[in-house]
RNA sequence: GCGAUCGUAGCUCAGUCGGUUAGAGCGCCGGUUUGUGGUACCGGAGGUCGUGGGUUCGAACCCCAUCGGUCGCCCCA
């Protein structure tokens, strides 16, 4: 026999999530879900890959992003296909073709995997997964306090509110935000060759994203650049404000974040971040804004819509930081310390089992070191069935004093029928 | 795409003037001791030192390349 070939390497950016990071990515997975049901947000699934235009025109075919940075293939009829680097494109297409219009204004909030081809680092992988929740067919500021509300919920009920501050902007409508953007590629252009060469290329790309370059050389111009609050108009004004008055109305907190933009021009008015210091360059915990162009840039009728989505990775880290033990505890550990007791201790976690305690069996290895593995599970209660100079024995002790269902536990053990 | 940094046992890591047969702790497996107690002791398995070249009498250690991890830049839909 030849040796077998080496092992095949996981994909660089994937990961696989075990133990107690796991628990984390479950427990954030159940509070959206129970919190989503609070709003009344229809669940929805969707496809993991779409045809590749889905995203190409969601995302205006903007160089990067479209032609490097996602997971595109052809399939064998030659069609291309992309996996999905977002869950909003995807949506709003299912908007179009599956006749949900038939619904607006729609509420759906969703989960999974996405996939973005990337370099990995702290809370960014190529394969990474995020909880969605969209309103479509809401032009009312309403929809955007709802959705907010409901994101500070979800991060509350996490445990991980502290320390993350919710940056809010307005990007205005369709006619402040090109006079604006207008006004800012004049205002940066005269100090081209004072800027960062990053800078400078995103002035003829992306002038927007200038305003929150990381370059110290960028910093000094950004300061004094045109503000969106000078181009509103009235009606966005007015729309921004409602926002704002909604989450003071609400309890929650928010901070004018002026360099907080999006770089497509179908976002209109409120974006959004709630944002944490605690892990890295990639802050940003959870993110979203309005998007009133999209569904026509998909070829459909003016549909004003609003949503965000948030990192689950990133989510669980802050979960895990804090210390909030979601992994579950052994309750019940059972030692058969004799071969001969092995049937009857598995017998004996059936019925515990069955009775709502998790319980662990320890029938394996050495049996004399059976009692010793037991214990160092830390269960609440550790059982021992053994056969002692011939004779059956067993025992029941409990470890933990404050172990809330103690008694009902020794019921079952003294119920079951022990030789 | 760019940069920094790391890669020795399942895990955490020792191991630089380059010098026998590469180590510890934990974990795992087995044995002995103890015998309602969970302790102590003994032993065992497990490594092509990420991979491939090079320098050298000799490389885990020096050089080059490559792969991978981590963090950052770009990008951020």
């Amino acid at each position: 026999m030849s040796k077998p070939d080496k092992t095949p390497q996981a994909i660089r950016g994937t990961q696989d999530i075990f133990g107690v990071e796991a628990e984390a990515f479950a427990h954030v997975v159940e509070t959206f879900e129970r919190v989503r049901h609070l709003y009344r947000f229809r669940r929805v699934e969707m496809p993991v890959f779409e045809k590749t235009a889905v995203f190409s025109r969601s995302l205006g075919e903007t160089t990067d992003v479209v032609s490097k940075e996602m997971y595109s293939f052809e399939d064998r009829g030659g069609e291309s296909l992309t996996l999905r680097p977002e869950f909003t494109a995807g949506i709003a297409r299912a908007f179009l073709t599956g006749g949900w219009q038939q619904h607006a204004p729609l509420k759906v909030a969703t989960h999974g995997p996405l996939f973005r081809y990337e370099r990995p680092q702290k809370g960014r992988y190529r394969q990474f997964h995020q909880i969605d929740a969209e309103i479509i067919g809401a032009s009312e500021p309403q929809a955007d306090i709802e959705l907010l509300v409901m994101a500070d919920q979800i991060l509350n009920e996490l445990g991980i509110a502290d320390g993350v501050t919710l940056q809010l902007n307005t990007l205005g409508d369709a006619e402040s935000r090109e006079a604006w953007r207008a006004a800012l590629v004049e205002y940066f252009s005269a100090h081209r060759s004072d800027l960062s060469e990053d800078s400078q290329d995103r002035l003829d790309r992306n002038p927007l994203r200038i305003l929150d370059s990381k370059d110290p050389r960028d910093r000094a111009f950004t300061a004094e650049a045109p503000k969106i609050d000078d181009f509103l108009s009235g009606e966005a004004q007015d729309f921004f404000s409602k926002v704002t008055e909604g989450l003071d109305a609400a309890g929650v907190a928010w901070t004018r974040m002026e360099s907080l933009v999006r770089g497509l021009d179908y976002y209109r008015h409120t974006a959004f971040e709630f944002v944490t210091d605690r892990l890295g360059a990639q802050g940003t915990v959870l993110g979203g804004g309005r998007y009133d162009g999209l569904i026509e840039a998909l070829g459909g009728p003016h549909t004003p819509a609003v949503g965000w989505a948030a990192g689950i990775e990133r989510l669980a880290m802050l979960v895990n930081d804090a210390g909030i033990g979601v992994e579950q505890r052994l309750e019940i550990a059972i030692a058969a310390e004799n071969p001969d007791r092995e049937a009857e201790a598995g017998a004996l976690a059936t019925a515990m089992r069955r009775a709502g305690f998790a319980t662990e069996l320890f029938a394996t290895g050495s049996p004399r070191k059976r009692y010793d593995k037991a214990k160092k599970a830390e269960p609440a209660v550790l059982i021992s069935l053994d056969v002692r100079e011939g004779v059956p024995t067993h025992s029941s002790s409990l470890l933990d004093e404050n172990f809330g269902r103690a008694d009902e536990a020794a019921r079952v053990f003294d119920s079951y029928k022990l030789t």
